[in-house]
DNA sequence: TCTGGGGTCCTAGGACCC
DNA sequence: TCTGGGGTCCTAGGACCC
């Protein structure tokens, strides 16, 4: 094992073996809060938080100064503030996040196109193929942790390993600003004295099931035998934390996968009784998911509601369309009643939430949905409506000619950001 | 201390079909 | 007439991740 800080940025080759260590896990360094201190540089060095210091937000990042105070993520900022009341607190900005989130990962996409978005702040890369060009999988990670830091001003850090797991462990081990790698002959020395959380898919459930097995590191879990795994923490888990264990992980690197569901949630400042309230928010949402479904060229078979109470027991409903709809009208129908038949009269509530399900490419959609006589319909689907009647071509020349420079107007879906 | 918002995946029961 | 097992779909809840 090598561990390179952002102190020492040369990699000396050959003082590591990376062979086979291909796969890269890349992780921005706090992210949001980095950005953030890009913005106000008279900040640097000081702890700060970002979330909404009014209100019922959480901590979505924090400078490695405010951690040093206690301060995690998702922990409530009213609590953030308590532990570290000298922090400056920043609104989030997600348009300048996902603006860095393009920049940084078309410089992973220039290193090799087998690229893999987790989140707006983190990918895995194949680099096996860059060696020519580039150099050895430590010597592309150093490259892209020197360019990220030049052209944008944020560091990283960089797990390289054989599996995507132990990448994305050992990139945890590298932080901040910095680059591990673990050989293939050394991946079990090196997982098997981690603690059980550090094992991808066990948080706070699933590490009192395996404490209970007596069970504290991965090593342990290697040791116990498959059924015994799985009669505690179920069939698919159990076989999914016996092979990473042991080391195996099969995932490939996927570079385009379509999403499988599209929903937005509020939290109200203070919780709502008044039931009039709850449905105005409820349309707003079931427009909000349904622009979004159309942006994606998808429609939904099913629409399903969150409702959470007061105090904070959280139900779901939801139900499936005869045909799918991207229509912000139609989706809010099924969620509105889906409410009435929950019955949330007199209750007092938190959260709100509309989420589109079973979602199929648009245009299976459109010919279903097509009703003359309907004229809101014909309102809020006018691209539908006209591909209905003339093609999708006709639609495509259409919508080109109004939106100059869309490259969606075909109505493809596009992978998320 | 009082718990966001965006998601994915798994489990389990019941309906229904073969 | 009674019984069975597998497969798929739908629904609700929950664990988990960033």
């Amino acid at each position: 094992m090598s561990r390179q800080d952002g102190s020492a940025r040369q990699v000396t080759r050959g003082d590591v073996d990376d062979t086979g260590a291909s796969i890269l896990h890349i992780d921005m360094d706090a992210f949001f809060a980095s950005v953030e201190l890009l913005d106000h540089p008279e900040l640097r060095g000081k702890p700060v938080i970002i979330g909404n210091p009014e209100g019922r937000s959480v901590v979505t990042s924090a400078t490695y100064e405010a951690r040093r105070f206690g301060v995690t993520a998702a922990m409530p900022v009213s609590k953030a503030i308590r532990l570290c009341p000298q922090a400056t607190i920043l609104p989030p900005h997600h348009q300048r996040y996902t603006e860095y989130s393009r920049q940084v990962m078309a410089i992973f996409r220039d290193a090799t196109p087998l690229v893999e978005p987790l989140s707006i702040d983190e990918a895995f890369l194949d680099v096996s193929g860059a060696r020519r060009l580039i150099g050895s999988p430590a010597v592309v990670g150093q490259h892209i942790r020197e360019r990220v830091h030049r052209e944008t001003g944020l560091t990283c850090s960089v797990g390289a390993a054989a599996t995507k797991f132990v990448a994305k462990v050992a990139s945890g081990r590298a932080k901040p600003d910095g680059l591990l790698v673990i050989p293939p002959a050394e991946t079990l020395a090196f997982l098997h004295p981690l603690p059980i959380r550090a094992l991808w898919g066990v948080g706070a459930k699933t590490e009192e099931s395996l404490q209970r097995l007596g069970l504290s590191t991965v090593g342990d879990v290697a040791d116990t035998p498959l059924a015994t795994l799985t009669r505690a923490v179920g069939e698919a888990t159990g076989v999914k934390l016996h092979e990473l264990s042991h080391g195996r992980d099969a995932r490939r690197i996927v570079t385009a996968t379509s999403e499988k569901s599209i929903g937005h949630e509020v939290t109200f400042d203070v919780d709502v009784t008044d039931p009039a309230r709850v449905r105005l928010e409820l349309l707003r949402l079931a427009d909000q998911v349904a622009v979004r479904l159309r942006k994606s060229g998808a429609s939904a078979r099913t629409v399903a509601i969150k409702v959470r109470f007061e105090d904070f027991t959280t139900v779901t409903r939801s139900r499936t369309f005869a045909e799918p709809t991207n229509v912000g009208r139609r989706l809010f129908e099924g969620a509105n009643e889906l409410l009435t038949v929950l019955g949330i009269d007199g209750r007092a509530i938190r959260l709100i939430g509309v989420r589109a399900e079973q979602l199929t490419d648009e245009q299976d959609a459109v010919a279903a949905l097509w009703d003359p006589d309907e004229e809101w319909r014909e309102a809020e689907t006018t691209i539908d409506s006209l591909r209905a009647r003339f093609g999708g071509q006709a639609v495509r020349r259409a919508s080109l000619l109004g939106r100059k420079g869309n490259d969606t107007a075909g109505g493809t879906r596009a992978p998320a950001p």
